[in-house]
RNA sequence: GGAGAGGUGGGUGAGUGGCUGAAACCAACAGUUUGCUAAACUGUCGUACGGGUCAAACUGUACCGGGGGUUCGAAUCCCCCCCUCUCCGCCA
């Protein structure tokens, strides 16, 4: 959420960075917002000048009984009462309009960052770096939802089974690759000198709220309706929360967590074209990395993850694109994100395995989180996370590029977690 | 699920109708002292939205889990809700 004096001080600066999402009349939602703004101000002005009269009255009716005054305090009581009307006539609007403004900064996305490019789409990423070489297969090579199969370590039908389409089953060897991932970046992170973690994978409301899940993404998320609780998409939900309503410590600073969690997406109506097998699921392995940073540090952190998770992927020697995502394709909360996609050579597609983000202040200031610099002024702090990362397709792009005749070599940096070399 | 206790500032915690935006202690910050560190001492120290100012000083309002109510006046009394803890039950 955008702080309203932001707007305030820098509106065309604002409007000019939104722009680059490709939204429309952008222009006519921030002056909503700053003449909102104007109407809370006068209305509040109002109503403290009420409240201000009443709190004087109400001293002086207390001097009054307490020197048994009775009939001049009485005299002060019919005032106090005009007062009280209006006051209550006043609050209701004041409430609306507040709301309303509340509503409004909801649906204002964050404003991108100054080396985002405009865009609409994906097609309008730019392609920052690359490693490897997309390299080409066999004749007789074939995508991983066919390997799996093949070699029986992952099976879609008993996950529709027993819970649907899109929760897959992993079995023998399939299992162990996934154990071996996740204990490679936890392993791998533990060096960066990230913080491991183990959250619930079930927040509250509050939380989804904290992070911007809620109220825009709400079709995203499974809601456990009775209890009120939602599974999270993503360990930065949990992760990030942990620091709602906190006032850091800044000798706690810099701050860096990592976590594995299962993650759940409903990803409601997305289902058809380059879905198949491990592209897209409900439930889905990630490691995900969260940082909290003062602002002037956050863009240099920025970095320092995104050469961290490409690490991972040279370790494991996929060959991947960087790409820095244009302002349409940029989720609402985000300032900047760069995407990771590897190259899965069967399907001759990039995947994304990764998405690195740096929010600024904008879930900050939703989270209440801050802390008090060397002058003892009190600042939103920034948020900054990156999966490091996401199972599935990491897992297929070993299978798709790694196939040989005599069945799938792990990659070298595994072995020593799976303990075995080749899946046969 | 049943019964009880409780939710106060960065933290611990006092506070049962006006003198309380809130004691005390801790932390933090600034300074004094000191060979350095530590200790000691002194001072500062909640947040949000306004007014004011070049900036301050200063100043108004709101905020003691959330929402309503009683009252001239509420952290304090009443009602509803949420959450936490303890005991019992159930489960592992």
């Amino acid at each position: 959420m955008l702080q309203v004096n932001v707007i305030r001080e820098q509106r065309d600066k604002i409007i000019e960075g939104l722009l680059k999402r490709g939204l429309t009349a952008i222009d006519e939602k921030i002056d909503q917002v700053l003449s909102l703004d104007v109407q809370r101000k006068e209305m509040q002005r109002k109503q403290d000048d009420l409240l201000a009269e009443s709190n004087i009255l109400a001293k002086e009716i207390g001097n009054l009984m307490k020197s048994g005054n009775k009939d001049e305090a009485e005299k002060l009581k019919n005032r106090t009462a005009e007062l009280k009307k209006q006051t209550a006539e006043l609050g209701p609007s004041l409430n609306t309009i507040e709301e309303e403004l509340q509503k409004l900064l909801y649906a204002i996305p964050n404003v991108p960052a100054e080396k985002v490019p405009s865009g609409k789409t994906a097609e309008d990423n730019i392609t920052v770096h690359t490693f490897g070489t997309p390299q080409t297969l066999a004749e007789d090579a074939v995508p991983h939802w066919d390997l799996i199969k093949k070699y029986d370590i992952i099976d879609f039908e008993l996950g529709i089974k027993i819970a649907g389409a899109g929760f897959p089953v992993y079995k023998g060897k399939g299992a162990k690759l996934q154990r071996a991932l996740i204990n490679f970046f936890l392993d791998e992170a533990e060096k960066q000198g990230y913080r491991e973690i183990q959250p619930p994978i079930v927040v509250n409301e509050a939380s989804g709220y904290g992070t911007g899940q809620l109220p825009d993404k709400e079709g995203q998320m499974y809601h456990a309706t009775a209890d009120n609780l939602y599974l999270i998409p993503t360990a930065e939900v949990p992760i990030t929360n942990l620091y709602r309503d906190v006032m850091v410590n800044e000798n706690d600073l810099p701050i860096k967590n990592v976590g594995y969690t299962p993650c759940f997406r409903r990803e409601a109506g997305s289902w058809g074209a380059h879905v198949r097998g491990l592209n897209r699921l409900h439930q889905f392995d990630k490691v995900e990395i969260v940082q909290i940073r003062k602002p002037e540090e956050s863009y240099e952190a920025l970095d320092e993850m995104c050469l961290y998770v490409q690490s991972l992927l040279e370790k494991l020697e996929l060959p991947y694109r960087k790409l820095l995502l244009c302002g349409g394709d940029m989720g609402v909360n985000s300032a900047i994100t760069f995407d990771m996609e590897v190259y899965a050579a069967a399907q001759k597609r990039w995947l994304e395995v990764s998405s690195v983000s740096n929010f600024e202040t904008y879930q900050a200031n939703r989270l209440k989180l801050r802390y008090k610099n060397k002058e003892g002024k009190t600042q939103l702090l920034h948020t900054l996370n990156g999966s490091a990362l996401a199972l599935p397709r990491i897992v297929a792009a070993i299978l798709e590029n790694n196939q040989t005749k005599d069945g799938i070599m792990v990659p070298k940096v595994l072995v020593p977690y799976t303990r075995f070399d080749i899946i046969n």
